[in-house]
DNA sequence: AGCGTTGCAGCAAGCGCTTTCTATGTGTGA
DNA sequence: TCACACATAGAAAGCGCTTGCTGCAACGCT
């Protein structure tokens, strides 16, 4: 039924060792040979099996790409950016590797399931992108599970997302997620903002705290008092902003900017504020942060802070390739660039 | 170093076989020699070699998302949908596979190489997101791989895509581009519009192709003139949509309308006519197509019609995972929804 | 001419699991 | 009490590939 590799040597006339040497191009095999053997190959329309080289050889030829939200360009894009170092006709032959990626839909369950089903098919690499889950427990349980990966060969990348424990061996490319939160909120205190709300992600991920905490040291270092109501935590997407901007008018009508946590939030905020018949910026300034497409088609166009997510990726793709050394210490600092657009301006009065 | 099948079932005093029954729970196994067995996994921290079963039992729980570009919502949306059906904690014990999204950068000869690496993989199914490249050699060689993926015993489910022939044994959920095409323009014909601009996509896709049918079927159903001229092609993104209305409007400023192949380049649409000093909707109407989540956002927001990524990759997900009977015929028409919004009004004049 | 090299191909032993077939123990009907 | 069915566990034969080692020419050197 099925061609193995077993026909194709018989049918180039070598030994089934011959066959898999030529196929995995590692071991000296003379032209003439090893072109018959093609030919075979050809001829047969043989396909590798998978699975029985993969155990043969203890090692297989998947990357796993974690991410959380598939359906926001801001994984997608680094998601795009790993794949196309990883797979496919990029590289030449030989590096031929599948690249896969898995949303985890921001769930620790399924982060932690998929980290299994990757160990379990003996996966040459992972990449975990985006913000953690600082939840003790689970962090502990995803160290230990990225220790064992490293154990079994697996290379580990974090892109997008705070170092894990130095045990394991993961390399990290990390967001300067507080410089950028800072550098924003200071970007409004010098058009003169001093009554900004602040729109946060959900509580327990890392890049929810970084961001919010570089908006506080904004704050601090000019002194203006942070005010707690002035905060409110809701989940990365459009619907959350437009909630939570509602919610913070409702607080503190006099509020003269938004800071949300990403642009997506910020789109949503927008919205809030016009349907409230506020006008932005003249009304009240907003702020995102990462810069996606769509933001510089906004009405107004979002002042953000751009994050390099498609040259991170092309970084940790490399990386997670064995293309790339890992940097000393295996940790990078990525930072924002700060983008000033038409939502934010002086505020009135 | 890595703990096998034989060291669980030396811990638990039995025979290999009766683990890997307990673990695949398809053959009766006394309760307590059960639990014996899964105590002993916990203690050893076992994880089953994935390679290796696939390769004993000539199947693999690795299902392929083929998608054309993951940085899309469009993509990711549907990808989200259908992984959330196949893989993870969502399902019950057993059908723990591992759904993995592959980006083909809408790059036939990606498209076919992943094809060729899940055929490796040996893989369940495989979901086919997104139109296809109308392109006869490709097309032949795309249809080919899926019969041989059949063959092999791997489900084809193609989600958004026209059917492929049908022995290939593809099951196919197909967009009604042409009729949401075709409402779109008729709505915009209803309004007054006589004078309108298309941008469509590339050239060779399916989509491109069906979504412009619809729109000149609605001129011909009203008896307007279709003019050449006034189509412009371009990539299925934000710029390709500024730079080609640019383009229609030195051909023909008294254009009423600009009629988009997708809500992405709508917005790039807008962002061209908003930096030419045009109003919408008063100056001109824009429509897009898909009714991404952002599109409710945009300034005005989009007139659209809106496809259920959603529902139709959970059907495909459910589908390829042998939990849904395939349709009769294997194939299923799905019908996107006309919204009316801001971005389109009556002509003036 | 004799012998150590070098270059290439084959042999065969697994890799870790699944599954068919067989063996064993227990309960049942005659 | 004995034969027989039934339920459960084990033995063992692969699944299709990789790779360490061995084998054998042909080659170059003294």
């Amino acid at each position: 039924m099925t061609v193995t590799l077993a026909d194709v040597a018989a049918r180039a006339q070598v030994s089934p060792a011959t066959v898999s040497r030529v196929l995995n191009g590692n071991y000296p095999v003379a032209a003439t040979t090893r072109e018959r053997v093609l030919r075979a190959v050809d001829e047969l329309d043989y396909v590798l099996n998978g699975p029985a080289s993969a155990l043969a050889a203890a090692t297989s030829d998947l990357v796993g790409i974690l991410v959380n939200d598939i359906a926001d360009p801001f994984f997608g894009i680094m998601a795009a950016a790993i794949q196309s170092e990883i797979g496919g006709p990029g590289g030449r032959a030989g590096g031929e590797r599948l690249g896969v990626v898995c949303n985890t839909g921001g769930s620790p369950e399924r982060e932690l399931t998929y980290l299994t089903l990757l160990q379990r098919q003996r996966a040459a690499a992972v990449v975990l992108t985006g913000g953690a889950v600082e939840n003790t427990a689970h962090a502990a349980a995803v160290a230990t599970k990225l220790r064992k990966l490293a154990d079994a060969g697996t290379r580990v990348v974090l892109c997008g997302r705070p170092p894990a424990p130095s045990d394991t061996e993961a390399v990290a490319l990390t967001f300067d997620n507080r410089g950028g939160g800072r550098e924003l909120t200071e970007h409004l205190i010098g058009l003169g903002h001093r009554r900004m709300g602040y729109i946060a992600g959900p509580q327990e991920r890392t890049t929810t705290r970084h961001r919010l905490e570089g908006h506080r040291a904004a704050l601090a270092a000019h002194g203006i008092p942070d005010e707690p109501a002035w905060t409110v935590h809701g989940r990365y997407d459009r619907r959350a902003g437009y909630e939570a901007t509602l919610e913070l008018l409702r607080r503190e009508p006099s509020l003269t900017a938004v800071v949300a946590a990403n642009d997506t939030v910020a789109l949503g905020a927008c919205a809030a504020l016009r349907d409230s018949g506020l006008r932005i910026p003249d009304d009240v300034s907003v702020v995102g942060f990462d810069d996606l497409p769509f933001s510089v088609d906004a009405v107004p166009a979002l002042t953000t802070v751009r994050l390099p997510l498609s040259e991170a990726g092309t970084l940790a793709g490399r990386i997670a390739m064995g293309r790339e050394e890992a940097p000393e210490g295996g940790i990078v600092t990525v930072r924002g660039e700060l983008m000033v657009r038409g939502s934010t301006g002086v505020p009135k009065g």
